[in-house]
DNA sequence: TTGTAAGCGTTATCAC
DNA sequence: GTGATAACGCTTACAA
């Protein structure tokens, strides 16, 4: 590897004029600023960040912990956290935790064994290991989905847009509905979104059966397989079914369809999150966007806005949902 | 940030102990092990990379180029790429070229600079600008989705799959057969799979008018453009589309189902990829996986297995490929 | 079994 | 304007 002490000796300088040159910092002289400049060019020297970054302390570089990357939502905040941050001159390092709580630590020390300038979490689930984890780091964090104490936060309003979506099934005089959640360990999507639900039912003035509360996973069979369990529950059917997932819905709408309900006519059916394709199936999905997008954006910028300050300041941002009305309601 | 020096200081040993200790290299007495590994665990001590790295010439990080991050190809690749690279203690670190092919370049340099120890590429549009990048390099790299001419890669069956798939149609007594692409610039997808399908017409002795090969874009509502264009293009209409990709065939059911068509029974539809949401909407479409999971595996393992041989032996893998019947044909 | 010291490729301080 | 030189945190001969 060429190194900048080689650059210095063909360019008849020394490496701290090569440096200054580099950085744009002090002077140096036009004339061996071209010299410099012409031994780099042909020798494609590139100065190693590595060594850079051990005497400067820092690495523009920002970690991102993400639960699994092929899920819409990860992917698509991953992809809006990069474009933000490559503009700035930073680089993303990748750990996934694939749903499991523990690499969640093992990843955050990972990142801090790396010398991250920051971190972003899309937090599942939050236990007090972790958030002891979190205090010790020396570094910023910005958590996505999940609020944690004492950590700046960009929100989705789990609680209210869950209970609009409900509200909305009230508005058309539905009675029946049927809810399919994921595991309350997960505050937000698991929490959160069923209080919501529950909520309005009660504002609504309609009986929450719980054989028509059911539990899912992140995935298509796990929605299918809820929605089969409510159908079977009893005698009478849901004519309406609220999914705190876009994934799950879409597992459900399945199962309806694949014995013969009609959808909105028999049984109608929303999810959350808008998932690019639940604007695609048939019927599209009515479901809730949290501008995901945005969210990656803002955490991107967030990060950016602690990286170097000694005192960061915790901010909380709540992003803005719409209920996307389409076909299946 | 504690240093190895203060570690061993607090453990009343010398930082080579310590560092002996942390990597298990040359002898540590039974008891100052004992002692490093309390003061370690007390002051929550992380190695440096960042410094480590610079001694020992390896990152234990490997670069990945997408074009697009969020897209189910690429989500699922990196996706196996990382669970393999995470089991063999590396990490990742993303650069994305929003499609951009001089960004390809400008990421091949910035993966340089931080020195990375191999790059995997989604490639996308090969151009010899970036041949010769990639022939500058020094660490090994391993292509995924295009041929580069003495580079490892790992490739799908694109031309066969698209004449098998083009055959399927004919099987079932398909004339009028569409075709919608991407343009030719991407070899691959745009290119290869265009052959395959022409050449497949051809055997099958099938005229092929050029009103009815549309380009589109990566993006559904392209996919929806080309369709409209090919169903607008004359009074008669294809029985059969083949889209080179799911989500072109995606936004093409979308215009046809708006506008009466009956899938299959007035046009047949195939896409090309096994997106995960194939298989969800209605009706279910038919086809191509290209196992892309395994792909992702594969191409790790190669990186892994090139890294540190002095002398890179250049591999070329094709992948299997299956065709998936659903219901849209 | 342990410690000393050099070196990895940079930047920053300071003297010239 | 420029160039020695120390320092960043670690590993690795080599000496003790």
């Amino acid at each position: 590897m060429i190194t900048i002490k080689e650059i210095a000796k063909l360019a008849n300088a020394s490496s701290s004029t090569v440096s200054r040159y580099l950085n744009d910092s002090g002077y140096v002289s036009e004339e061996t600023r071209k010299r410099i400049e012409k031994v780099i060019k042909s020798t494609g020297y590139v100065p190693s960040e590595q060594a850079k970054s051990l005497r400067t302390k820092q690495t523009k570089v920002i970690g991102v912990i993400v639960p699994r990357l092929s899920t819409d939502t990860s992917s698509r905040l991953v992809n809006s956290i990069n474009d933000i941050l490559a503009e700035q001159g930073y680089q993303i390092i990748l750990a996934n935790t694939n749903l499991n709580p523990e690499k969640e630590i093992a990843n955050l020390r990972l990142l801090r064994s790396r010398q991250v300038d920051g971190i972003i979490l899309l937090a599942t689930n939050i236990n007090p290991t972790l958030i002891k984890e979190i205090e010790n780091l020396t570094v910023p964090l910005v958590a996505l989905g999940q609020e944690i104490p004492g950590i700046s936060v960009i929100l989705n309003d789990d609680y209210q847009a869950a209970k609009d979506m409900t509200k909305l099934f009230g508005e058309q005089s539905h009675q029946d509905i049927a809810f399919i959640g994921v595991s309350e360990q997960d505050r937000a999507v698991g929490h959160l979104r069923k209080k919501g639900f529950l909520d309005a039912m009660n504002e609504l003035g309609l009986y929450v059966d719980p054989k028509w509360v059911a539990e899912a996973g992140f995935d298509l069979q796990s929605g299918y397989q809820a929605m089969k369990t409510i159908a079977e529950a009893k005698r009478q059917k849901p004519t309406a079914v609220f999914a705190v997932t876009d994934t799950i819905a879409i597992g459900a709408m399945h199962y309806l369809l694949e014995h013969g309900y009609d959808i909105p006519g028999d049984v109608a059916i929303a999810g959350t999150g808008n998932s690019r394709v639940s604007e695609y199936i048939r019927p599209a999905l009515t479901t809730i966007d949290f501008s995901n997008e945005l969210a990656g954006k803002q955490a991107a910028e967030l990060i950016i806005d602690q990286i170097g300050k000694k005192e960061l300041s915790i901010k909380k941002v709540v992003m803005p949902y719409s209920i996307i009305e389409r076909d299946s309601v």
